[in-house]
DNA sequence: CATTTGACTTGTG
DNA sequence: CCACAAGCCAAAT
């Protein structure tokens, strides 16, 4: 069977290190699939709430989340993040801190 | 096949 | 730091 971008990109977060963060476009890059970082985006909006890959450990360019702040997705991905042992400064994330660059 | 859409990114002001 | 625009590209309609 051939490998969708889908599977890789799973395969992409499931090597994200707990206690690690990574960006969509970062994470598009290591799956071969470089400015397709709406696509990964797209990828994970079909995933069912309680998928068992790490989603949360993707966020946005910018150290923050990709939901409104409050939202279910925004607290749960939170929290998930929080579970791993990342701090959040003001609904933010220090990339400088815990983004994942790669192995 | 044309258009729209989206869990993005970068640059500008 | 926030708002807006343009660039980007695969899947859905």
């Amino acid at each position: 069977m051939t490998p969708t971008n889908r599977e890789r990109v799973w395969q992409v977060i499931h090597s994200i290190p707990a206690g690690k963060v990574c960006t969509y476009g970062r994470v598009a890059e290591m799956a071969g699939l470089p400015r397709q970082a709406r696509a990964v985006g797209r990828y994970l909006s079909e995933l069912p709430k309680d998928s068992k890959i790490p989603w949360f450990r993707v966020i946005n360019s910018q150290g923050k989340l990709s939901f409104e702040v409050g939202s279910d997705r925004f607290v749960t991905q939170k929290l998930k993040l929080q579970d791993e042992n990342i701090a959040f400064s003001n609904n933010k994330v220090n990339l400088k801190t815990y983004l994942w660059q790669g192995e």
